[in-house]
RNA sequence: CGGGAUGUAGCGCAGCUUGGUAGCGCACCUCGCUUGGGACGAGGGGGUCGCAUGUUCAAAUCAUGUCAUCCCGACCA
């Protein structure tokens, strides 16, 4: 490719609304350009990019054993009515009319209609197991797009889905693909941490989350480790040892004491002169349009997505204030938020953290403004259930081997899902075993953001002068910079070395523009060609540069020799 | 959904307070000069100032409304 030729228009300024890393270099050096909030065009720099990260996914995805196809990106209604999920999915889910008034969505994920292709097309136990994979864009409607193509609304995954007879063979395709992702990544050249993680809206039993740990701000999700052994953990999963804490409030008796205006936990600790791990808080959360109770020792806080999936439900936020006082009234009471507790609310249903089984003679409220109950014990308290609804925090202990447990932050870049029969059961989407019996699929479901891989690999790999590109993912391999095109040896040794490279498979770019060798070298830099091969002063003494862009490497070789190093150091990385 | 900010050329911005011929830098086109880390000079093209309504002799500027974009927050009792 000659750069005169090549469509990209890299900026001297990062763009004004881009606030990470990787959002700000990809539209800075010409990859990307925003359409509409979170939707982006991928200019053909980009493309190229997500190309490679596809066509190495679609490569071990095949290794693997599954079979790619492509599923439409509109969606009926009528599946989604069928898997339950129309009603619960939140407003992430873009819905919309078509000309004839039928309801339709864009496809956030695709297991509606693989449910619905499979049940069409495997009858028969011989004809299991299969796991199917598409790549293809998703759109799912954020709250608040941000991040340039880390959390874009619409983006490219590879989603695969498989189909088994019994839970070992599901076992067995989920570790397969774990395997592939561990190659998918690695060949991308992204480390990645394969960590627990919750299953989320798609449901489900078990689930691993694939992420590219950075430093950066674009990691939204806290991962939880152990430098003692290998527990790692998202937060949405992670789990702990607590260390020790004060859990007797030391109250000699059972009684109803004046706390004034202690509207919340720090001002009651205070009041009462003692540790907030001896009061019991109460939170009220709206799940599935239901309020519901959950009681957590104070001084923790609770993990909404635990607490979600300890009701099995789809949605969840916590309760607005003016919803608590509504329901305060309902039964009954008139007190503040701050005074709220299970006491005379027998329809609403309260779970506990398990931390809350240590408390004794502890503080509850008890809907009564400006009053608690100190020295109470569980006898005291009505609790439904207890459950682990605590968000683990750094310096708690690692459930495996007690040693105290860090967090960093990672970019969830892939992630797999022991699905079962989530999605089969409600579809009636079954087999016929060998007795002739239906039984619904044992399902698997398999994602990698493609777009998001990318940006995060933008992330892991840049300095103060641009993107570092993984060979294996680079738009191009390397850059031949004629310094002065003026110059006819300079061209002529420029041009040989780029047919060398063309001819040996390599994709090469020559930078024929009349530029001064400023602007090619910063654009060089800026895009993140792996490698750099300039022609210029020491061309007279049969001499060029070759240049690695990762390490800052450079020597004067022949143009034979730089030819050679490239050929080589691509060889070795793909 | 709440709060804040911003919409002026492809990008980054000034002008608005105090209404009067729409500007600057980068990018783009032409010519000259220059050619190892985003040169320089001269000339040039490009904007219904987000949109609508109003006030006014006159609106980028004032008012009202609306749309869009960005940031923060969305209640830990």
């Amino acid at each position: 490719m000659k750069m005169s030729k090549m469509f990209v228009q890299t900026m001297r300024e990062y763009p004004a609304d881009a606030e990470v890393i990787s959002h700000k270099l990809l539209a800075r050096a010409g990859f990307i350009r925003k359409l509409t909030s979170g939707v982006y065009n991928y200019l053909p720099l980009m493309w190229r990019v997500l190309k490679k990260v596809e066509d190495i996914t679609r490569d071990e995805m095949d290794k693997a054993g599954a079979q790619e196809l492509l599923m439409p990106f509109l969606q009926p209604k009528e599946l989604w009515e069928q898997s339950g999920r129309w009603e619960v999915y939140g407003r992430e889910l873009m819905r919309l009319k078509d000309r004839h008034n039928r309801e339709m969505c864009l496809g956030p994920t695709h297991e509606e209609i693989i449910t619905s292709i499979a049940r069409d097309g495997l009858k028969s136990y011989k004809q299991l197991p299969v796991n199917l994979y598409q790549i293809q864009s998703k759109f799912r409607d954020e709250v608040r797009p941000r991040f340039g193509l880390l959390r874009g609304r619409e983006f490219i995954m590879k989603d695969a889905y498989s189909f088994d007879t019994t839970e070992e063979g599901l076992d067995k395709e989920y570790k397969n693909m774990a395997q592939a992702y561990k190659n998918i990544f690695n060949r991308c050249g992204l480390p990645t941490k394969m960590v627990q993680s919750d299953s989320g809206a798609i449901g489900g039993s078990l689930s691993h989350e694939f992420m590219v740990i950075t430093d950066t701000d674009a990691g939204e999700n806290d991962v939880f480790y152990c430098d003692g052994c290998d527990y790692s953990a998202n937060s949405n999963h992670a789990i702990s040892k607590l260390p020790e804490a004060v859990t007797d409030g030391g109250f000699s008796k059972k009684e109803i004491v004046d706390t004034p205006k202690t509207t919340s936990i720090d001002l009651l600790a205070e009041f009462l002169k003692v540790p907030s791990s001896v009061i019991l808080k109460d939170l009220v959360y709206i799940i599935d349009k239901k309020p519901v109770m959950a009681l957590i020792r104070a001084d923790k806080e609770v993990e909404e997505t635990k607490l979600l999936n300890a009701f099995q439900g789809m949605e969840i936020r916590i309760a607005t204030a003016p919803e608590i006082e509504e329901i305060m009234t309902k039964h009954g009471f008139n007190a503040a938020k701050g005074f709220i507790g299970p006491e005379g609310m027998d329809d609403i249903p309260v779970i506990a953290d398990e931390s809350v089984k240590d408390l004794k003679n502890f503080v509850v409220g008890i809907n009564k403004e400006d009053k608690h109950l100190v020295g109470a014990n569980l006898s005291d308290v009505r609790i439904d259930k207890f459950a682990d609804i605590r968000l683990v925090q750094a310096g708690e202990l690692c459930p495996q081997c007690g040693k105290p447990l860090k967090v960093t932050r990672g970019i969830e870049v892939g992630n797999i899902f022991k699905l079962g029969t989530k999605y089969s059961k409600p579809m009636n989407a079954t087999y016929l075993d060998k007795d002739g019996k239906a039984q619904p699929y044992i399902m698997g479901c398999y994602g990698i953001g493609i777009s998001r891989t990318a940006a995060a690999a933008v992330e892991a790999h840049y300095d103060e002068f641009g993107i570092k590109w993984p060979i294996a993912i680079a738009p191009y391999h390397v850059v031949i910079t004629p310094v002065n095109i003026q110059d006819a040896e300079q061209m002529k040794i420029a041009n040989e070395m780029y047919e060398k490279l063309i001819s040996a498979g390599i994709e090469a770019v020559l930078d024929d523009r009349d530029e001064r060798a400023g602007v090619k070298f910063k654009d060089a830099d800026l895009i993140g060609f792996p490698f750099r091969i300039t022609a210029g002063k020491t061309i007279s003494e049969g001499l060029v540069e070759y240049k690695v862009r990762e390490t800052g490497v450079q020597e004067k070789v022949t143009p034979e020799v730089a030819v050679q190093h490239v050929i080589d150091a691509v060889k070795a990385a793909l």
